[in-house]
DNA sequence: GAAATAGTGTACACTTATGTACAAAAAATA
DNA sequence: TATTTTTTGTACATAAGTGTACACTATTTC
Protein backbone atom coordinates (compact mmCIF):
# COMPACT_ATOMS: atom_id res chain seq x y z
CA UNK A 1 0.00 0.00 0.00
CA UNK A 2 1.23 3.66 -0.64
CA UNK A 3 2.86 5.36 -3.36
CA UNK A 4 5.81 3.67 -5.29
CA UNK A 5 9.54 5.12 -5.05
CA UNK A 6 10.15 7.16 -8.09
CA UNK A 7 13.43 5.55 -7.74
CA UNK A 8 15.17 2.09 -7.87
CA UNK A 9 16.59 1.35 -4.21
CA UNK A 10 19.37 -1.17 -4.98
CA UNK A 11 20.78 0.69 -7.48
CA UNK A 12 20.63 4.13 -5.46
CA UNK A 13 22.27 1.80 -3.17
CA UNK A 14 25.10 0.76 -5.81
CA UNK A 15 25.39 4.36 -7.01
CA UNK A 16 25.88 5.35 -3.63
CA UNK A 17 28.68 2.82 -2.65
CA UNK A 18 30.76 3.87 -5.97
CA UNK A 19 30.74 8.05 -4.69
CA UNK A 20 31.60 6.94 -1.32
CA UNK A 21 34.11 4.51 -2.42
CA UNK A 22 35.69 7.53 -4.76
CA UNK A 23 35.12 10.10 -2.70
CA UNK A 24 35.55 8.58 0.94
CA UNK A 25 32.15 8.80 3.43
CA UNK A 26 32.52 12.19 5.00
CA UNK A 27 32.88 13.72 1.62
CA UNK A 28 29.47 12.30 0.35
CA UNK A 29 26.84 14.41 2.28
CA UNK A 30 23.38 13.77 2.05
CA UNK A 31 23.06 16.47 0.02
CA UNK A 32 25.02 16.12 -2.33
CA UNK A 33 24.03 12.13 -2.37
CA UNK A 34 20.52 13.03 -2.66
CA UNK A 35 21.46 15.29 -5.86
CA UNK A 36 23.95 12.71 -7.57
CA UNK A 37 20.73 10.12 -6.91
CA UNK A 38 18.15 13.05 -8.45
CA UNK A 39 15.86 12.89 -5.35
CA UNK A 40 15.26 15.28 -2.67
CA UNK A 41 16.51 14.92 0.93
CA UNK A 42 13.36 14.42 2.06
CA UNK A 43 13.24 11.11 0.02
CA UNK A 44 16.62 10.09 0.47
CA UNK A 45 15.96 10.33 4.60
CA UNK A 46 12.61 8.65 3.98
CA UNK A 47 14.47 5.78 2.36
CA UNK A 48 17.69 5.37 3.74
CA UNK A 49 17.10 6.97 7.43
CA UNK A 50 20.47 8.36 7.57
CA UNK A 51 23.70 8.53 6.15
CA UNK A 52 24.90 6.20 8.88
CA UNK A 53 22.24 3.15 8.36
CA UNK A 54 23.12 3.60 4.53
CA UNK A 55 27.26 3.18 4.98
CA UNK A 56 26.34 -0.49 6.97
CA UNK A 57 24.34 -1.87 4.27
CA UNK A 58 26.49 -0.69 1.81
CA UNK A 59 29.58 -1.91 3.76
CA UNK A 60 27.56 -5.38 4.26
CA UNK A 61 27.54 -5.03 0.51
CA UNK A 62 30.45 -4.46 -0.36
CA UNK A 63 32.39 -7.08 1.79
CA UNK A 64 29.50 -9.62 0.87
CA UNK A 65 27.70 -11.77 3.63
CA UNK A 66 28.81 -12.39 7.17
CA UNK A 67 28.65 -16.02 7.18
CA UNK A 68 30.04 -16.42 3.60
CA UNK A 69 32.81 -14.18 2.36
CA UNK A 70 34.13 -16.33 0.08
CA UNK A 71 36.67 -13.77 -1.18
CA UNK A 72 39.27 -16.51 -2.23
CA UNK A 73 36.95 -18.71 -4.07
CA UNK A 74 38.00 -21.83 -2.27
CA UNK A 75 36.81 -25.03 -3.24
CA UNK A 76 37.31 -28.86 -2.66
CA UNK A 77 39.72 -29.45 -5.51
CA UNK A 78 42.28 -26.82 -6.09
CA UNK A 79 44.98 -25.45 -4.10
CA UNK A 80 44.13 -22.98 -1.04
CA UNK A 81 47.61 -20.91 -2.11
CA UNK A 82 47.05 -21.17 -5.44
CA UNK A 83 43.19 -19.39 -4.86
CA UNK A 84 45.37 -16.86 -2.82
CA UNK A 85 48.10 -16.12 -4.73
CA UNK A 86 45.73 -15.58 -7.70
CA UNK A 87 43.20 -13.91 -6.38
CA UNK A 88 45.48 -11.26 -4.76
CA UNK A 89 46.97 -10.95 -8.90
CA UNK A 90 43.65 -10.51 -9.35
CA UNK A 91 43.21 -7.78 -7.01
CA UNK A 92 46.85 -6.04 -8.14
CA UNK A 93 45.28 -5.79 -11.84
CA UNK A 94 41.58 -4.46 -10.85
CA UNK A 95 43.76 -1.70 -8.46
CA UNK A 96 45.93 -0.82 -11.31
CA UNK A 97 43.43 -0.76 -14.09
CA UNK A 98 41.18 1.42 -11.87
CA UNK A 99 41.66 5.47 -13.09
CA UNK A 100 40.23 6.83 -9.74
CA UNK A 101 42.95 4.56 -7.54
CA UNK A 102 40.33 4.10 -5.41
CA UNK A 103 42.01 1.48 -3.89
CA UNK A 104 39.33 -0.70 -1.30
CA UNK A 105 36.13 0.90 0.15
CA UNK A 106 36.91 -1.00 3.57
CA UNK A 107 40.12 -0.30 4.04
CA UNK A 108 39.54 3.10 2.88
CA UNK A 109 36.77 3.01 5.59
CA UNK A 110 38.86 1.75 8.20
CA UNK A 111 41.50 4.74 8.20
CA UNK A 112 38.14 7.35 7.57
CA UNK A 113 36.49 5.82 10.53
CA UNK A 114 37.62 3.89 12.95
CA UNK A 115 38.23 5.97 16.07
CA UNK A 116 36.56 8.90 13.87
CA UNK A 117 32.91 8.37 14.00
CA UNK A 118 31.54 6.89 16.88
CA UNK A 119 28.64 5.26 15.24
CA UNK A 120 30.76 3.39 12.38
CA UNK A 121 33.63 2.56 14.51
CA UNK A 122 32.13 -0.02 15.68
CA UNK A 123 30.37 -1.26 12.58
CA UNK A 124 34.39 -1.11 10.31
CA UNK A 125 35.82 -2.98 13.32
CA UNK A 126 33.11 -6.16 13.23
CA UNK A 127 33.95 -6.11 9.62
CA UNK A 128 37.14 -6.86 10.19
CA UNK A 129 37.05 -9.21 12.83
CA UNK A 130 35.15 -11.52 9.98
CA UNK A 131 37.59 -10.88 7.51
CA UNK A 132 40.33 -11.59 9.50
CA UNK A 133 38.39 -14.70 11.19
CA UNK A 134 37.78 -16.13 7.28
CA UNK A 135 41.30 -15.45 6.55
CA UNK A 136 42.03 -17.53 9.50
CA UNK A 137 39.55 -20.49 8.21
CA UNK A 138 41.06 -20.89 4.89
CA UNK A 139 44.59 -20.97 6.49
CA UNK A 140 43.15 -23.87 8.41
CA UNK A 141 42.52 -25.52 5.26
CA UNK A 142 45.40 -24.79 3.86
CA UNK A 143 46.98 -26.57 6.64
CA UNK A 144 44.77 -29.33 6.59
CA UNK A 145 45.20 -30.31 3.66
CA UNK A 146 49.94 -29.82 4.36
CA UNK A 147 50.12 -27.06 2.04
CA UNK A 148 51.18 -24.77 5.28
CA UNK A 149 53.58 -25.85 7.80
CA UNK A 150 51.78 -25.30 11.66
CA UNK A 151 52.07 -21.86 13.58
CA UNK A 152 49.85 -19.50 14.95
CA UNK A 153 47.20 -19.19 12.62
CA UNK A 154 45.91 -16.14 14.32
CA UNK A 155 48.83 -14.36 13.66
CA UNK A 156 49.23 -15.69 9.96
CA UNK A 157 46.03 -14.39 9.64
CA UNK A 158 46.94 -11.20 10.58
CA UNK A 159 49.91 -11.24 8.17
CA UNK A 160 47.56 -11.96 5.26
CA UNK A 161 45.23 -9.44 6.01
CA UNK A 162 48.32 -6.77 6.18
CA UNK A 163 49.07 -7.83 2.81
CA UNK A 164 45.62 -7.35 1.66
CA UNK A 165 46.17 -3.58 3.14
CA UNK A 166 49.45 -2.58 2.04
CA UNK A 167 48.31 -3.85 -1.45
CA UNK A 168 45.34 -1.69 -1.56
CA UNK A 169 46.48 1.29 0.19
CA UNK A 170 50.32 1.09 -1.92
CA UNK A 171 47.85 0.62 -5.41
CA UNK A 172 47.15 4.43 -4.77
CA UNK A 173 50.51 5.66 -5.36
CA UNK A 174 52.25 2.08 -6.96
CA UNK A 175 50.69 2.94 -10.57
CA UNK A 176 52.45 -0.15 -12.67
CA UNK A 177 50.88 -3.48 -12.36
CA UNK A 178 54.07 -5.56 -12.51
CA UNK A 179 55.76 -3.43 -9.39
CA UNK A 180 52.59 -4.13 -7.62
CA UNK A 181 51.78 -7.64 -8.21
CA UNK A 182 56.44 -7.84 -7.40
CA UNK A 183 55.71 -6.65 -4.35
CA UNK A 184 52.80 -8.10 -3.55
CA UNK A 185 53.97 -11.67 -4.72
CA UNK A 186 57.38 -11.17 -2.66
CA UNK A 187 55.54 -10.78 0.43
CA UNK A 188 53.21 -13.68 -0.27
CA UNK A 189 56.72 -15.96 -1.35
CA UNK A 190 58.00 -14.42 1.80
CA UNK A 191 54.74 -15.54 4.14
CA UNK A 192 54.83 -18.92 2.37
CA UNK A 193 51.00 -18.66 1.31
CA UNK A 194 52.12 -18.86 -2.45
CA UNK A 195 51.76 -20.91 -5.24
CA UNK A 196 52.04 -20.80 -8.88
CA UNK B 1 59.32 46.26 10.61
CA UNK B 2 55.91 45.92 10.65
CA UNK B 3 53.33 44.21 13.41
CA UNK B 4 54.30 41.16 15.48
CA UNK B 5 51.81 38.15 15.22
CA UNK B 6 50.22 37.39 18.61
CA UNK B 7 50.61 33.72 18.50
CA UNK B 8 53.51 31.51 17.73
CA UNK B 9 54.16 30.11 14.38
CA UNK B 10 55.88 26.96 14.99
CA UNK B 11 53.76 25.89 18.12
CA UNK B 12 50.48 26.59 15.99
CA UNK B 13 51.87 24.81 13.03
CA UNK B 14 52.29 22.01 15.70
CA UNK B 15 48.53 22.53 16.85
CA UNK B 16 47.41 21.95 13.56
CA UNK B 17 49.46 18.69 12.40
CA UNK B 18 48.12 16.98 15.55
CA UNK B 19 44.40 18.02 14.46
CA UNK B 20 44.86 16.81 11.18
CA UNK B 21 46.83 13.80 12.42
CA UNK B 22 43.40 13.18 14.97
CA UNK B 23 40.91 14.13 12.32
CA UNK B 24 42.25 14.44 9.39
CA UNK B 25 42.65 16.59 6.80
CA UNK B 26 39.52 17.61 5.03
CA UNK B 27 38.06 18.01 8.48
CA UNK B 28 40.01 20.36 9.11
CA UNK B 29 38.43 23.20 8.11
CA UNK B 30 40.54 26.77 8.08
CA UNK B 31 37.16 28.18 10.11
CA UNK B 32 38.21 25.26 12.79
CA UNK B 33 41.83 25.62 12.89
CA UNK B 34 41.42 29.20 12.96
CA UNK B 35 39.39 28.82 16.58
CA UNK B 36 41.80 26.02 17.54
CA UNK B 37 44.51 28.48 17.30
CA UNK B 38 42.41 31.31 19.22
CA UNK B 39 43.04 33.79 16.02
CA UNK B 40 40.36 35.03 13.34
CA UNK B 41 40.94 33.35 9.78
CA UNK B 42 42.79 36.60 8.39
CA UNK B 43 45.59 35.98 10.52
CA UNK B 44 45.33 32.51 9.56
CA UNK B 45 45.28 32.88 5.86
CA UNK B 46 47.42 35.86 6.76
CA UNK B 47 50.12 33.56 8.17
CA UNK B 48 49.99 30.74 6.22
CA UNK B 49 48.65 31.73 2.75
CA UNK B 50 45.87 28.52 2.57
CA UNK B 51 45.36 24.69 3.77
CA UNK B 52 47.39 23.06 1.46
CA UNK B 53 50.82 25.09 1.81
CA UNK B 54 50.14 24.41 5.46
CA UNK B 55 49.64 20.85 4.93
CA UNK B 56 52.71 20.95 2.55
CA UNK B 57 54.45 22.07 5.47
CA UNK B 58 53.14 19.93 8.32
CA UNK B 59 53.48 16.50 6.26
CA UNK B 60 57.76 17.82 5.45
CA UNK B 61 57.91 18.49 9.61
CA UNK B 62 56.42 14.97 10.04
CA UNK B 63 58.36 12.95 7.74
CA UNK B 64 61.44 15.08 8.44
CA UNK B 65 63.94 16.61 5.65
CA UNK B 66 64.30 14.95 2.77
CA UNK B 67 67.51 14.78 2.50
CA UNK B 68 67.80 12.85 5.90
CA UNK B 69 65.28 10.97 6.46
CA UNK B 70 66.60 8.72 9.79
CA UNK B 71 63.94 6.95 11.13
CA UNK B 72 65.39 4.09 11.75
CA UNK B 73 68.72 5.30 13.55
CA UNK B 74 71.54 3.32 11.17
CA UNK B 75 75.14 4.36 12.51
CA UNK B 76 78.25 2.93 11.58
CA UNK B 77 78.65 0.16 13.88
CA UNK B 78 75.32 -1.75 14.91
CA UNK B 79 73.09 -4.46 12.85
CA UNK B 80 70.82 -2.50 10.50
CA UNK B 81 68.57 -5.28 10.59
CA UNK B 82 68.20 -5.13 14.75
CA UNK B 83 67.49 -1.16 13.94
CA UNK B 84 64.60 -1.97 11.74
CA UNK B 85 63.08 -4.08 14.33
CA UNK B 86 63.24 -2.25 17.25
CA UNK B 87 62.55 0.81 15.56
CA UNK B 88 59.18 -0.90 14.05
CA UNK B 89 58.65 -2.45 17.87
CA UNK B 90 59.23 0.76 19.17
CA UNK B 91 56.08 1.82 16.22
CA UNK B 92 53.79 -0.63 17.62
CA UNK B 93 53.98 0.53 21.40
CA UNK B 94 53.79 3.72 20.17
CA UNK B 95 50.82 2.72 17.91
CA UNK B 96 48.71 0.94 20.61
CA UNK B 97 49.49 3.87 23.08
CA UNK B 98 47.97 6.19 21.44
CA UNK B 99 44.73 6.91 23.18
CA UNK B 100 43.08 8.42 19.60
CA UNK B 101 44.37 5.44 17.63
CA UNK B 102 45.55 8.26 14.80
CA UNK B 103 48.04 5.80 13.42
CA UNK B 104 50.71 7.75 11.03
CA UNK B 105 49.62 11.18 9.36
CA UNK B 106 51.89 10.55 6.44
CA UNK B 107 49.68 7.30 6.09
CA UNK B 108 46.76 8.62 6.21
CA UNK B 109 46.89 11.10 4.29
CA UNK B 110 47.87 8.45 0.83
CA UNK B 111 44.31 7.45 1.38
CA UNK B 112 42.57 10.80 2.19
CA UNK B 113 44.12 12.78 -0.64
CA UNK B 114 46.00 10.78 -3.24
CA UNK B 115 43.79 11.02 -6.34
CA UNK B 116 41.17 12.77 -4.36
CA UNK B 117 43.05 16.12 -3.97
CA UNK B 118 45.16 17.73 -7.01
CA UNK B 119 47.13 19.81 -5.21
CA UNK B 120 48.31 17.49 -2.45
CA UNK B 121 48.40 14.36 -4.47
CA UNK B 122 51.49 15.48 -5.89
CA UNK B 123 52.89 16.26 -2.44
CA UNK B 124 52.17 12.52 -1.23
CA UNK B 125 53.31 11.02 -3.80
CA UNK B 126 56.86 12.88 -3.67
CA UNK B 127 56.89 11.85 0.25
CA UNK B 128 56.47 8.39 -0.56
CA UNK B 129 58.88 7.88 -3.37
CA UNK B 130 61.27 9.73 -0.63
CA UNK B 131 60.58 7.20 1.62
CA UNK B 132 60.63 4.29 -0.15
CA UNK B 133 63.90 5.66 -1.02
CA UNK B 134 65.71 5.76 1.99
CA UNK B 135 64.25 2.83 2.58
CA UNK B 136 66.00 0.48 -0.57
CA UNK B 137 68.67 2.53 0.94
CA UNK B 138 69.35 1.38 4.09
CA UNK B 139 68.51 -2.31 3.10
CA UNK B 140 71.88 -1.53 0.40
CA UNK B 141 73.71 -0.55 3.52
CA UNK B 142 72.61 -4.18 5.11
CA UNK B 143 73.46 -5.82 1.93
CA UNK B 144 77.02 -4.40 2.03
CA UNK B 145 77.45 -5.62 5.72
CA UNK B 146 76.13 -8.94 4.40
CA UNK B 147 73.23 -9.14 6.81
CA UNK B 148 70.66 -10.15 3.62
CA UNK B 149 70.87 -12.04 1.12
CA UNK B 150 71.13 -10.16 -2.90
CA UNK B 151 68.08 -9.69 -4.19
CA UNK B 152 65.67 -6.65 -5.75
CA UNK B 153 66.06 -4.26 -3.15
CA UNK B 154 64.18 -2.10 -4.65
CA UNK B 155 60.96 -4.80 -4.45
CA UNK B 156 62.27 -5.43 -1.04
CA UNK B 157 61.83 -1.86 -0.17
CA UNK B 158 58.57 -1.96 -0.99
CA UNK B 159 57.41 -5.29 0.33
CA UNK B 160 59.37 -3.05 3.88
CA UNK B 161 57.22 -0.30 3.24
CA UNK B 162 54.36 -2.48 3.17
CA UNK B 163 54.82 -3.65 6.43
CA UNK B 164 54.84 0.00 7.75
CA UNK B 165 51.49 0.53 5.84
CA UNK B 166 49.67 -2.21 7.38
CA UNK B 167 51.30 -1.97 10.76
CA UNK B 168 50.05 1.85 11.11
CA UNK B 169 46.28 1.10 9.72
CA UNK B 170 45.88 -2.15 11.69
CA UNK B 171 47.06 -0.28 14.82
CA UNK B 172 43.48 1.30 14.45
CA UNK B 173 42.18 -1.98 14.91
CA UNK B 174 44.41 -4.34 16.52
CA UNK B 175 44.64 -2.67 19.71
CA UNK B 176 46.70 -5.23 21.54
CA UNK B 177 50.22 -4.66 21.57
CA UNK B 178 51.30 -7.81 21.80
CA UNK B 179 49.50 -9.21 18.66
CA UNK B 180 50.09 -5.88 16.61
CA UNK B 181 53.96 -6.82 17.37
CA UNK B 182 53.82 -10.23 16.46
CA UNK B 183 51.87 -9.24 13.42
CA UNK B 184 55.26 -7.34 12.27
CA UNK B 185 57.76 -9.79 14.01
CA UNK B 186 55.96 -12.69 12.06
CA UNK B 187 56.05 -10.35 8.15
CA UNK B 188 59.37 -9.26 8.94
CA UNK B 189 60.88 -12.71 10.01
CA UNK B 190 59.70 -13.66 6.31
CA UNK B 191 60.92 -10.99 4.45
CA UNK B 192 63.95 -12.01 6.47
CA UNK B 193 64.53 -8.38 7.91
CA UNK B 194 64.19 -9.17 11.37
CA UNK B 195 66.90 -9.68 14.39
CA UNK B 196 66.75 -9.52 17.78
C1' DG C 1 -15.27 6.10 -3.89
C1' DA C 2 -13.31 6.56 0.86
C1' DA C 3 -9.69 5.54 3.93
C1' DA C 4 -5.19 4.24 4.78
C1' DT C 5 -0.44 4.30 3.58
C1' DA C 6 3.93 5.63 1.75
C1' DG C 7 6.76 8.80 -1.15
C1' DT C 8 7.68 13.66 -2.67
C1' DG C 9 8.41 18.82 -2.61
C1' DT C 10 8.99 23.00 -0.27
C1' DA C 11 10.06 25.62 3.54
C1' DC C 12 12.13 26.69 7.89
C1' DA C 13 15.72 27.93 11.00
C1' DC C 14 19.77 27.14 11.64
C1' DT C 15 25.28 26.32 11.46
C1' DT C 16 29.46 25.91 8.86
C1' DA C 17 32.45 27.36 5.49
C1' DT C 18 34.66 29.96 1.65
C1' DG C 19 38.07 33.95 0.26
C1' DT C 20 38.52 38.71 -0.16
C1' DA C 21 38.38 43.65 1.02
C1' DC C 22 39.47 47.26 3.83
C1' DA C 23 40.14 49.88 7.86
C1' DA C 24 42.43 49.90 12.32
C1' DA C 25 46.37 48.73 15.16
C1' DA C 26 51.15 47.90 16.19
C1' DA C 27 55.95 47.87 15.35
C1' DA C 28 60.29 49.12 12.85
C1' DT C 29 62.84 52.37 10.03
C1' DA C 30 63.94 56.86 8.25
C1' DT D 1 57.48 62.32 14.35
C1' DA D 2 56.31 60.55 9.76
C1' DT D 3 56.48 56.64 6.84
C1' DT D 4 56.45 52.00 5.85
C1' DT D 5 55.29 47.37 6.79
C1' DT D 6 52.79 43.72 8.74
C1' DT D 7 49.12 41.83 11.51
C1' DT D 8 44.45 41.95 13.06
C1' DG D 9 39.28 42.54 13.23
C1' DT D 10 35.08 43.11 10.96
C1' DA D 11 32.20 42.82 7.17
C1' DC D 12 30.65 41.13 2.86
C1' DA D 13 28.46 38.07 -0.34
C1' DT D 14 27.71 33.46 -1.12
C1' DA D 15 27.49 28.35 -1.02
C1' DA D 16 26.92 24.06 1.39
C1' DG D 17 24.89 21.47 4.78
C1' DT D 18 21.79 19.91 8.79
C1' DG D 19 17.16 17.52 10.19
C1' DT D 20 12.44 18.25 10.70
C1' DA D 21 7.69 19.71 9.65
C1' DC D 22 3.88 19.64 6.84
C1' DA D 23 1.15 19.81 2.91
C1' DC D 24 0.66 17.36 -1.37
C1' DT D 25 0.52 13.36 -4.43
C1' DA D 26 0.14 8.64 -5.85
C1' DT D 27 -1.18 4.02 -4.85
C1' DT D 28 -3.43 0.18 -2.59
C1' DT D 29 -7.02 -1.90 0.22
C1' DC D 30 -11.64 -1.97 1.97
Amino acid sequence: MGRHKEFNRDEAVTTVMNEMWEHGYEACSAKALSEKLGITRSSFYNAFGSREKLFEEIIQNYNGPKTNRDWFLINETSSVLKSISQTLQRFCRARVNDPAARGCLFINSITELVSKNDQLDPVVKDNFSTNVAYLESILTVALERGEIEKCDLRIKALALQSVLISLNVLSKVVRDEDELWATTKHSLQALGVYKE
